[in-house]
DNA sequence: CGACCTTCTTGAACACGTTCAACTCATGCC
DNA sequence: GGCATGAGTTGAACGTGTTCAAGAAGGTCG
């Protein structure tokens, strides 16, 4: 037998962490983060629980590689229905209710999720760096929602609105852990109020009477603005 | 010996159990939420593991015991200073700036505090029934600055208000969380600005032509307000 | 006094997340 | 083949939050 690999196989240790990482999110998805034990997860993979820390040297990175997920198949969810979409309101309604729907599956456990995230400390902390690149690639989603739309909007806004809709993005996540309503339909009305808002807001500040208003607000924004240069 | 006590001398469970809460918060000053064992509570306070579980039957209780004593130095800062203001914005401002004071020493560990609180099952999360009492503490405070005051309020925003400025103020404690600039100045420039915006808004909505847009806007709140109703 | 109940207290035990020294196994080199 | 290296794997062990059956302490009634 040859041993040998094209090297695009995924190696016997690529493997057991793919496979161990399938049986941990689908635990979650099942039971919830807090009844789904390390011991579980390792059962389920076959693997010793020793293993299982090989690969993820805590239950808190098996959540990172879910966060992941749960981000890639946001952008799958939102490419299409981005491609009919000009209007900036439009689009960002798309946008905003493909996460919703990406979301809801993980309601119940999805709260635990975020629990950690309001923790500096923690990699889970969507300001943290060791979240860091998913954060970066959800602003470029909505840089996205931004460039393919029909709306002008002046420079120095569009340089924040990404980052500015994203943190608006995780707003709304975080009141739809908290949402128990039926089809979470205070969240829904909450995306369509404020993106109706926002896209108002953007409209104006197009307008030369608002320039230095919204060049001051701007400003306060950049200031307080929090990051990893503080 | 009588072993008669006068009816509102602290029992001797009532003893013990002060003791160990004050054990408890002194540990947490000093180490830190998670640092903090309940078995190194129960060694300081002189009682075993056991009697520990017995008075607190978990250590998020011991937290939201904290939580009681830093919401009750909040009023005992906020107290004198709104004594000294009329001015709506002034007296916001003066009850904000209260709560920085207050909650600072905790800065580094009042994290660990609020991270169990984005957690919807958790009785730490301010929504949660098991803080009803706290919260509505809290918006009580806010009532008074709005009672206080010399600005007038319309009666339909006056009911609403105290539960939206206490919600704004979880916002700015969720903003401090993860503020690490030097003296908070962050913090502080965001609680500025944001007083200003929202005292400009308040005296907005007295105006009669805002009114139909006013009663729009209060409409929503009220639709989106998350409680124990849904 | 003795029986009884409530309040208080204990220490062992459990399951958990996490660590680690030791082991197996595959691979590459001589 | 022999052997060295490093990736992969193991299970015991640690400290944690939490539970619980059992008992001690203290008061009350007959």
């Amino acid at each position: 037998m040859a041993a040998e690999q094209p090297p695009n196989e995924p190696s016997k240790g690529e493997r057991t962490k793919q496979r161990i990482l399938d049986c941990a999110l689908e635990l979650f998805r099942e039971h919830g983060y807090d009844a789904t034990t390390m011991r579980m997860v390792a059962d389920a993979a076959e693997v010793s629980l020793g293993n299982a820390y090989y690969y993820f040297a805590s239950k808190d990175l098996l959540l990172q590689a879910f966060y992941r997920e749960v981000h890639d198949a946001h952008v799958v969810a939102a490419t299409p229905r981005l491609a009919k979409q000009r209007a900036l309101r439009d689009r960002l309604l798309a946008v905003m209710l493909a996460k919703l729907d990406v979301i809801e599956p993980y309601h119940q456990f999805s709260a635990l999720m975020f629990r950690t995230a309001a923790d500096p400390e923690s990699p889970m902390n969507p300001f943290h760096p060791a979240s860091a690149d998913i954060a970066k690639e959800g602003e470029a989603l909505f840089a996205e929602v931004l460039a393919g739309s029909s709306t002008k909007v002046p420079k120095d806004l569009a340089a924040e609105l990404p980052h500015l809709l994203w943190t608006y993005s995780m707003g709304v996540v975080l009141y739809w852990i908290h949402d128990r309503s039926r089809g979470r339909s205070k969240t829904k009305r909450l995306i369509e109020r404020t993106v109706e808002l926002i896209t108002t807001s953007i409209k104006l500040a197009s307008n030369p009477l608002l320039r230095p208003f919204q060049k001051q607000v701007l400003q306060l924004v950049r200031e307080l603005r929090l990051d990893a240069t503080d």
